[in-house]
DNA sequence: ACGCCGGCGTAC
DNA sequence: GACGTACGCCGGCGTA
């Protein structure tokens, strides 16, 4: 995203020396226009962040105009004696910042303005033209807006209409009728602002107005077009600006590479600016990336206006103001955290990313239902609109469950961040401060959804949000471009949201008794264990504490210790398995029995339960979708993708799970996901092989690094390879496999030699995946996710080598997310096209739950399957295995 | 009383 | 130093 902004530094100068106190240096010179315009530089940079800049500057002598007309800019009266010295002190500011300028002898900072983007037009995604100067309006088009920096105010074409009552082609002509008195341009007599504004809307150009004159009534027009036609044709001429002024630049040479120089510090000391060079030294601390380009400035300043809309007329205005853009923000507050209860208690909209207007619909507000109806009507209801909100799930689950029909375009501000930098934090709070060094409130803790805020202070808080949310919008979207990220937002991620939204109002049943049953059966057992521990150690020790586990296991009873944690000594299952197996205690192996029961208690059997909804009598967690660096979904409150399945007393919990009455489960699981991608991505012709044939990939990896036949392996051979193949995918060593297989490291070493001898590609593919993120900064998958991995090129080998490692996971991982997700739509799809009642209810990575009626199941089964299976191409078949059954333990 | 962190264990 | 992505429980410790 290139960004250029222009400044009319004259303008900035007289703005400044008025607007701000007179101050002196300590010699005694007066610098408040110094101090205004290094303010306003400073702002331009941190708040608009541009790429690139350029200073206009005028000189001494008059232009061209001066020749043509002997009264232009004859009212102008001499700077003010305060300011004169001060116009030198500028220009070595400029210089000592080191800004690109550019200036002449024939021509005022207009017309270098006027060819700058006119010149430069094509180089820019977008120019910026800083400067209060009407006149300039007349260059605002498709990436050139005109930046008034002292009212934080952006006009584009639309912008310039609103405020002027022309267009920008029409300023020039307007300018030549109204006249400018600042420049002593006469303009043509009898004709003000609104009579322009009146004939250029009726005639388009002053040359049709001309040829319609004689058509004209009234005196004041018909002297204006005769005796005062000539004035108009030479303010013409004088108001027209240049745009083939030779700038003595390229565009490149504008871009911005601000460093404060101690040179400068000097001189800002010299003038005695104390707070500016604060700022500045802070700047000089700001982190720089790897290209020297800063990524952080110092604090800016964004004003907002809010304005409270809490009556009849001010809403019938707001809706006008909706109804006249094409995007704007909604902001929703919600007045419960019950999900199913909650109402709207107020609701904030921004259209520029400036004002705010905060509708309450709590107890104090005039308005009602019917409003809120209305004005989400007008807003969600639009398919032509684009509504900007940092949690839209959250306002699909609301929709959702009050029958709104939502028909606009969701713009997530939270996904998209998300999108653009999936390692990164993305509440709207990091991200203002990331985009715009700008502090939002925080969301007070206590006060449970702002209800003891006053009216002003919720309107400040959501209003804030609404703009800044508008304003992170607009910088996104030219990212998204940049990084070729918008069609994964717009074709994968955005079409989710309605989807995971649903998935969490609909539940999943969960059968309290039960898991009841479990529970007095799980406490009597673990009773019994402890009794069982104590009656040897004969001491109580909180078993759940592991240091105290440890100073029993290692202190008390003097057990070799096998592994150390930062804190003293580790009591994970691996280190008591490995006591256990030395056979010198009985209490690791009770620990570990005790471990896996408590477990299951405290995380499942009892917690669940507590969770279960009074609405419908069902679990309803919450699928993230902006969490897992990788692409991944997550689920909380409660985690319902970590389960048990692999213990068998685990495994029960799964058959609280329950379809409800004359509904049976479906799950639909991908067999094998991540390698066959792996095979797919690294072209193996072993893997590839074994995976069209459709072979066991385990036993067919054991039969190859051990060299035996494919029905010679044994279980834990096969269990053994199965290690190696998802060690290798999460980048792991020989030490780590060792470690996990219980093996010696030579022994771990010649396994994975022994793969790659095997699967060749392998080998170079998972190479190529490091040196690929190395050389670009980022992991990529299938579906063009990126993430950005600065790590990897760390001179520190730990945190290098863990950046490694991510660059293989994550495109592998990342992309078996991306596919399940993809084929999430294409479920939804199908059952809505075919007016199925069966539901979406989970998802757990690479498997799929949906609740259907009884009479449907077989169609599902035929739909689901073809649905995920054919969500994409791949050189391996993409296979998945369907079970139906009346409880998640029972899918068959 | 509350919050944060470490250790641990569950899933894919 | 050594296995990727998550969430959540518990104990322990520091601060209110």
């Amino acid at each position: 995203m290139k960004k250029l902004i222009v400044v009319d530094v004259s303008n900035f100068i007289f703005r400044a020396f008025f607007a701000i106190r007179p101050l002196t240096s300590p010699e005694g010179v007066p610098v408040n226009a110094v101090y205004g315009v290094l303010t306003m530089f400073l702002k331009l940079l941190s708040q608009y962040r541009p790429t690139h800049i350029l200073m206009a500057r005028d000189t001494a002598g008059g232009s061209f105009r001066n020749e043509l007309y002997d009264q232009y800019k004859a009212n102008r009266t001499e700077p003010p004696e305060d300011l004169i010295p001060q116009f030198a002190l500028i220009k070595e500011l400029i210089e000592k910042m080191g800004l690109p300028y550019s200036e002449d002898n024939n021509y005022e900072a207009d017309d270098i303005i006027g060819s700058a983007v006119t010149q430069w037009k094509e180089d820019f995604d977008e120019i910026l033209i800083a400067s209060g100067d009407k006149d300039l309006m007349q260059f605002v088009g498709d990436n050139i807006k005109m930046l008034d920096t002292m009212k934080d105010k952006i006009y584009d074409n639309n912008g310039v209409f609103e405020k002027m009552g022309v267009y920008p082609n029409q300023i020039v002509d307007y300018l030549s009728m109204v006249g400018d008195s600042s420049d002593n341009i006469p303009g043509m007599k009898g004709i003000g602002a609104k009579g322009a504004a009146k004939l250029l809307a009726e005639h388009g150009t002053l040359e049709k107005c001309i040829e319609v004159k004689d058509t004209f009534t009234g005196k004041k027009l018909t002297t204006a077009f005769g005796e005062y036609l000539e004035d108009g044709l030479l303010s013409k001429k004088l108001i027209q600006i240049v745009t083939d002024v030779d700038l003595k630049k390229t565009a490149q040479e504008t871009a911005i590479s601000f460093y404060p120089s101690d040179e400068l510090i000097t001189f800002l000391e010299g003038l005695g600016f104390k707070s500016a060079i604060n700022k500045l030294m802070d700047l000089r601390k700001a982190e720089y990336d790897a290209s020297g380009e800063q990524t952080s400035l110092p604090a800016g300043v964004i004003s907002l206006e809010h304005t409270i809309v809490n009556g009849e007329d001010e809403f019938k205005n707001l809706l006008e103001i909706v109804d006249s853009v094409e995007v704007l923000t909604l902001h929703t507050e919600y007045d419960s955290g019950d999900i199913f209860k909650r109402e709207v208690s107020s609701c904030s909209i921004s259209v520029d990313g400036d004002n705010s207007y905060f509708v309450p619909f709590d107890e104090t507000s005039k308005l009602t239902k019917d409003h809120l109806n209305h004005l989400f009507q007008k807003t969600w209801g639009q398919e032509d609109l684009e509504v900007i909100s940092e949690h839209w799930k959250r306002d699909f689950f609301y929709a959702g469950h009050n029958e709104i029909e939502i028909r606009c375009k969701a713009f997530d501000t939270t996904q998209v961040h998300y999108i653009l930098d999936p390692g990164s934090k993305h509440d709207i709070i990091s991200s203002s401060k990331e985009y715009f060094d700008y502090s939002l409130e925080e969301r007070p803790k206590k006060d449970l959804f702002l209800q003891e805020f006053d009216l002003h202070a919720k309107s400040r808080f959501c209003g804030s949000r609404a703009a800044l949310s508008y304003r992170l919008a607009n910088a996104y979207r030219p990212e998204l471009k940049e990084k070729s990220l918008s069609s994964l937002y717009e074709e994968l991620d955005r079409p989710l949201i309605p989807i995971l939204s649903q998935m969490e109002r609909a539940g999943v049943e969960l059968d309290i008794d039960q898991l009841k049953v479990m529970e007095e059966s799980l406490e009597e057992a673990l009773g019994n264990i402890e009794a069982e521990i104590f009656e040897v150690t004969k001491e109580e020790i909180n078993l759940n504490s592991p240091k105290q586990v440890g100073e029993l296991l290692f202190t008390k009873l003097e057990l070799p210790v096998i592994k150390k944690t930062k804190t003293g000594y580790s009591t994970d299952s691996s280190v008591l398995e490995t006591l256990d197996g030395k056979n010198l205690s009985p209490i690791p192996g009770l620990i570990l029995q005790y471990r896996e029961l408590g477990k299951l208690l405290s995380t499942y059997v009892k917690t669940l339960p507590e969770l279960v909804h009074s609405h419908d009598k069902r679990l309803h967690t919450h699928f993230n979708q902006h969490v897992a660096a990788t692409g991944r979904l997550s689920s909380n409150n409660p985690n319902l993708q970590n389960i048990p399945i692999r213990t068998e007393l685990g495994r029960k919990v799964r058959k609280a799970f329950v379809a409800k009455e004359g509904y049976k489960l479906i799950g639909a699981d991908y067999s094998q996901v991540e390698l066959r991608l792996l095979a797919h991505f690294s072209q193996d012709k072993t893997m590839l092989a074994a995976f069209n044939n459709g072979e066991d990939i385990h036993r067919q990896t054991a039969s190859e690094i051990l060299g035996i036949a494919l029905k010679d392996v044994t279980p834990d051979e096969r269990s053994k390879a199965k290690a190696v193949n998802f060690g290798l995918m999460y980048g792991q060593s020989s030490f780590g496999l060792a470690g996990q297989l219980k093996i010696s490291r030579k022994e771990a070493k010649d396994y994975i030699t022994n793969y790659f001898e095997n699967f060749s590609s392998v080998k170079g593919y998972l190479d190529g995946l490091k040196e690929k993120a190395e050389e670009t900064g980022y992991a990529i998958t299938l579906f063009g996710r990126k993430r950005f991995l600065p790590d990897i090129r760390s001179k520190n080998r730990t945190v290098k080598s863990m950046a490694e490692r991510v660059a293989i996971n994550s495109p592998i991982q990342g992309t078996a997310a991306d596919i399940i997700k993809l084929a999430m739509i294409r479920v939804d799809k199908a059952l809505r096209e075919n007016n199925f009642s069966a539901k979406l209810l989970l998802q757990v990575h690479d498997e799929l739950i949906i609740e259907a009626p009884d009479e449907e199941v077989d169609k599902i089964k035929v739909l689901v399957k073809e649905a995920m299976e054919g969500a994409v191409e791949l050189s391996v078949p993409l296979t998945v295995d369907i079970g139906v059954g009346e409880d998640w333990f029972s899918l068959k």
